[in-house]
This record gives C-alpha cells, sequence and structure tokens, in this order.
DNA sequence: TTGAAAGCGCTAACAA
DNA sequence: TTGTTAGCGCTTTCAA
C-alpha cells in the first residue's frame, strides 16, 4: 500500500510520490464521495446504480454527498471497469438527405427512454470510412451498433463479427439472410409504381435511379423498376435508364436527355424524390402539363412532396418506425439477450397528383407552353 | 505485489484470485502486445502512439504484434488514464432541418482530419434535454463542446464553467458576449431583406416567423425584420406579424390569414425557406402570381429553393464554413491553447424571382385564377 | 446490507 | 531509447 511517507511534510520540493495529470482538477470521485457520506466506495456505487440494494439512510446521504460535490461520474472508468458503455453506435451514410434524420431522431430517442447514449457517425457513402468509424465506435465499447442497409465491405462483417458485437440493419431488405435488419422491400415498393403506371396505359416508362454503386437501397429500387417492366412485358429500353445523384438538378438534366429520344417517355419513374422534383421542376418550366403530357413518379414521400404542384406521386417510407424498431431490438437484444429478428415494414404507395393516364404519344416540341395542370 | 501464490496450482477449484468479467472475451491488451513483441506495456503505447519516439525495429515489433493479434486500443482506458478523449460533443437542437447537416458533416470531417471523433445529440429544441445532454457529454470525458445559438440555460452555462471544457457555438452573433461563436448575423440578413423590399416599393409587408422561443436564430430573425421596418418608417402591423412552426403547412395557413385581412400585404417575409415555400406553394395554388401579385421571401437558400418556380430570393448560410472553422477552432484550442475566437461570417441576400416591384394594392378575389409568373 | 480491495487497459512519471 | 510501475475512477467479488 505504497503509503505516503511524506505527509505533512512541507519540506520535501515535490508531492510524495509521482503526481499524476491534472491533480488541479479536482473533480470529486467515488473516492470523495465515500469520504463524504462516510461509507466505502462500494456503497456508493451500488447506492447510485442499483439504489434498491441499499439502505435508505445509505441512498439518502450518497445522494445528498454527491449533489453537494457536484459529483460527476466518469464514464470511462464506468465503461472501463464493468465491460459496458450504454452506448450505441450508429453509421449513417450522410445526414443531407432528409429521409435518415427521421430514423436517427426516433432511434435515439427510442434507445434514450431505454437509457442508451446513441454515438452518432457518418460514412459519407464510402465504405472505408464506414470501417474506420466502425472500429472507433468498437474501441469506445458501444453496446451495439445500427448500420444502414445491408450491403457493406466483408472488413467491416468481420469486424462486427470479431467484436461480437450485437448490431441491426436499418432501410435494407434481404431474404434468407442472417443479418438482422428493419426494413422495407424496396424493389416491391418499386415494382408497385410500375404496376400503377402500368394500368394507366404507360407504355414508354422511362426510369431515373440513384446512384447504384455502393447502395443498396437505390440498387433494389432499380431492380424493382426493372422487375415490374418486365413483369408487364414493357422491357426497359436501355435509352429510358439513367443513373444519377440525388440533386434536383440532375432531374431536371434527365428529362432534358429523355425529351432528345426520338420516342420519349410518357412517365418517369424516379429512384428517390429530389430526383422526381427536378424531373416535375423541368417539366413545369419547359410547360409541359403533368401529368397531362408526362406522369413523374418519386420515391421516400419527404413533407415537401404533398405541397408540390401537382402533389408527388411517391412510396412513403416508415423511416421513424424504422429507428424505433431498430433501437427496440437492440435493447432487447442487450438487456433480455432476445434474439434479433428481422422485420419487413409497409412502404405504400401514395399515389397523388403527379400520375394519370398516359397521354398519347405525340412527339412534344419542347419549347415553351404552358397549361393548366390537369386541364 | 499481490503475488499470485496460486499460479500453476490445479487443485484448487477456481482460479487464484477473483475473475473480473468477460475473462472469456480474451481481447488482447497492451500486456499481450507487449510479451508477443518482447518489450514492455510502455514501449508498445509509446510505439502506437507516439511512433518516432521509439527505433524502428521496436516499432516495426509492436505493429507486427498488434496485427498479428488483431489488437484494437480500449478508448476507455486511454481515456481514463491520459485524460483526454480525443473526443468533442456536439449538442444539435435537430436534425430533421436540412440547413444542419452541412455543419454537422463539415464539422465532423474537419474533426476526423484532425484526429478527433464526434459526439452528436440532439436537443430537440429542449433545453432540459440539452442540459441533460451535455452532461452526459462531459461524463464521456469529451475534450470541447459544439452549441448551436448563443441561448443556452443558465445551468448549461454553469456545467460548461465547472467542467473547464472548452466549447465554441454556431448560428449564433452576439455583440459584446465572451461567448465563442462563430456565426451570422441573423438580424442584419433580415434588415437586407426589408431594405431590398422596401427599394422594390413594398408597404405593406407581412412577417411570418419562426417559433422564437427558444431559438435564438428565429428571434433575431424576427428583430432584424422589425428594426429593417422601423428604419423606414414602416412600424409592423400587428396584423401582419405571425411565429409558426417551421412547416409547409404553416407557411400556406399564413398566407390564408394575411390575405384575410382587410389590407393584405404586397410581401410576406419568411422566417425560413419551409414557410417561404409554404406560402409559394398556397399562392400558387390560389392563382396569385409571384412576384406579380405577391412578393416572398425564405432565408436558408435549401437547395430546393433555387429550383422553384419562381426561384426563392432568400438568404444564403455558409453552414458548411461555419462547421469547418468551428472545428478548427475548437483544435486549434486544445492542441495549441489558442484563444477561442468569435467570428461573423457573411450571409448574403440572394435575389432571385419571388421578389419584384410592389403590386398596386388592389384587393383580390381570393379565388382561383392563374396567370404566367411574371406575366 | 456493507466494506475491503482487486483489477479493467492504458498512459506517463521516473529510472535506467 | 526503453522498462518499471503507479495510478486514472469505477465496478464487482468476496468476506463480514
Amino acid at each position: 500500500m505504497a503509503e505516503n511517507s511524506t505527509i505533512n511534510n512541507p519540506n520535501i520540493s515535490g508531492p510524495s510520490r509521482r503526481r499524476r495529470n491534472k491533480p488541479w482538477a479536482n473533480k470529486p470521485t467515488v473516492k470523495d464521495l465515500a469520504k463524504e457520506a462516510g461509507v466505502s466506495t462500494a456503497t456508493v456505487s451500488r447506492a447510485l446504480n442499483q439504489p434498491d440494494s441499499v439502505s435508505e439512510d445509505l441512498r439518502h446521504r450518497v445522494e445528498a454527498a454527491a449533489k453537494k460535490l457536484d459529483y460527476m461520474p466518469s464514464a470511462a472508468a464506468r465503461i472501463l471497469s464493468s465491460n459496458k458503455s450504454n452506448t450505441i453506435g450508429a453509421v449513417f451514410p450522410t445526414l443531407n438527405n432528409a429521409i435518415f434524420s427521421g430514423s436517427i431522431e426516433a432511434f435515439e430517442n427510442t434507445l434514450a427512454e431505454n437509457g442508451y447514449t446513441l454515438l452518432l457517425t457518418v460514412s459519407s457513402y464510402d465504405q472505408k470510412n464506414e470501417e474506420k468509424h466502425i472500429r472507433r465506435l468498437l474501441e469506445r465499447g458501444v453496446d451495439g451498433i445500427l448500420l444502414v442497409g445491408l450491403n457493406h465491405s466483408k472488413a467491416v462483417w468481420e469486424i462486427l463479427e470479431k467484436a461480437a458485437c450485437p448490431y441491426v440493419t436499418i432501410w435494407g431488405y434481404r431474404r434468407n439472410t442472417d443479418i438482422p435488419y428493419i426494413g422495407i422491400d424496396n424493389a416491391k415498393a418499386a415494382e408497385q409504381i410500375i404496376d400503377h403506371l402500368v394500368e394507366l396505359g404507360h407504355k414508354r416508362i422511362a426510369l431515373l435511379a440513384g446512384i447504384v454503386r455502393g447502395n443498396d437501397r437505390a440498387e433494389q429500387r432499380l431492380r424493382g423498376f426493372k422487375r415490374g417492366l418486365k413483369r408487364h412485358g414493357q422491357d426497359a429500353d436501355p435509352e429510358l435508364i439513367l443513373q444519377r445523384p440525388y440533386g434536383h438538378e440532375y432531374g431536371r438534366e434527365a428529362l432534358d436527355i429523355f425529351l432528345g429520344h426520338a420516342n420519349p417517355p410518357t412517365a418517369i419513374v424516379c429512384g428517390n424524390d429530389v430526383l422526381a422534383m427536378g424531373v416535375l421542376f423541368e417539366a413545369t418550366a419547359r410547360g409541359i402539363a403533368v401529368p397531362g403530357e408526362l406522369s413523374i413518379t418519386g420515391y421516400d414521400n419527404l413533407p415537401i412532396t404533398e405541397h408540390m404542384m401537382p402533389a408527388m406521386t411517391t412510396v412513403s417510407i416508415p423511416s421513424e418506425e424504422m429507428g424505433v424498431h431498430a433501437a427496440e431490438a437492440l435493447v432487447q437484444k442487450l438487456k433480455h439477450n432476445e434474439q434479433l429478428t428481422s422485420e419487413c415494414l409497409p412502404a405504400p404507395l401514395i399515389v397523388r397528383g403527379t400520375t394519370g393516364p398516359a397521354a398519347l404519344n405525340k412527339k412534344r416540341s419542347g419549347t415553351k407552353k404552358r397549361r393548366n395542370p390537369g386541364s
């Protein structure tokens, strides 16, 4: 017990023993609390963490001491000694897409309700980045991890496996996988869109997808579109398929391209609402009646889509619900070691004003003219 | 030195001494690395953290050992023993507003470049919540904190003060404050909007602000609007001032209300782009020509605003820049203990299509009629 | 119900 | 340049 042999000896030049960093930052510790309350550190810990396991008197004394000394526990020490952090890590591809924010906030709130803290990171759609972030999360001792989609690098799966850290994915869906997911069937919803358009008589349907590479949601949507077309005997014309980043300007550009073809489409199916809005903006600018001359569909059901003129036909994504379910699943797993099960949530098609009966396939001039929508 | 008296004694029933939790999770530690590389733990630590302070040979051996054992350091242990976490905490009011995501990502990227990790939390515009989050961040040993705006509860300042944790704020601006901020002069930009409209001849200008309570950005914008009006001798008509949450539907509702007045406004100045888009949507729906009959201004310069028809006149916010500067300031403070200085970034008015000369103040019917914008 | 004390894995002060 | 070793502040086992 390295007893302090120089205590009360003002003659020595320094402290008795080597001093650690920041002795000046004299934050109270369990020891101080113990002294103040006249109990042991073990009791302090118990009184703070399992109040019921301690006599009322002691609990009060410890609480009073904590308040008096303005005690703040050290998460690092707790994590180190207990080997759990009450923290869940999450890696999202971006925050710049409104569709994720709902999931994140719902996830966070649900975690908070259960005493967990969220450690949120952003991969910028970069797998190397994601790998790095996951490593950092694991180093920090997260008890669980949330990932977006099922499409991750092999290294990611290996790390997760090795760390034996529970994880869930959201937004993705895949048959016959052991990876736990809380997702939506992107492809199925995409097929529904095609069904809807075919029903309206559309025979020339263009596909404006997001960038598929590294984004399994985008990939599944595109696959769904194609499958839908095929099912209706309308093999997708390669000229009518485009992949573009999610940005309004690309929607506008795409319309320009599609309209340049000899036989332009009567409907454009978009990989998300942002692209769809871009198409709609460009159509409006060119005086193309929507849905009179052109039908447009989006995906995500962003709040703004119902206010567009005309309102956007799109797919509603249960993004908050995914966040909540994912958090609950993780918490159940951690608290009661329940099996992580997968779930496919409904993503209904919301038919609004941008889709209508197929126009006669007359070639348009492309010059400005304006009509009242729907007239 | 509590020597293990039972070592190599297979006769005792349990481990020599109490065993700690998870001995089965045999993650390699510095000790294992040290053994593997044939060096001391101190050398391992040095080789990993200050590679230059160690001989090349040793460094290689340690690195090899780390790779071989698949070593992953424990952040908790490091934080505990070094008293620094290389982590910055941030509390944002929401993620559901696109304006913040740019700041967050820029902040995160800049931190990452400097070896720091972001701990991101969301307060949901709730001060109690914010307090709680800040406490948690501090418990986790963050080296610095990022806050949004200058308007925080007294408790927050006290906690920050007591913890002696460096912090910066973004999005806010205030003269004569010691609180370090990287922000924009919301009020000034708001005044510019009024100037612009007055120049165009508008004499009935309505104010559709965000909810001011607990949101100093919204408050400053409203104040700027009012000050601008006053400066031009147009004291704000209380009938023409509204506070609404940021949502398209509230913009639509507001237009309805304003139009219900005997003497409706010729321009509506909005607290952000979402509200402004709502107003624009409603105007379009009612066949009110923008800017022919009504001018509208937004605030934030969301990507979509330039695509609206007509494109939105709004204020451009340097949101990425704020994130970058804030991160840099914090890093400088932490690495070189540089003074945290404040900064007011420009937020220029972007004049686009939703503002034009004031219409003759004829009372409109409010029934549907449609005109080409600008015609 | 409470206390004593051994670590959790790492860093850093000091010695060599 | 490298090694030894004492903690960092907490939890938890074991004993009382």
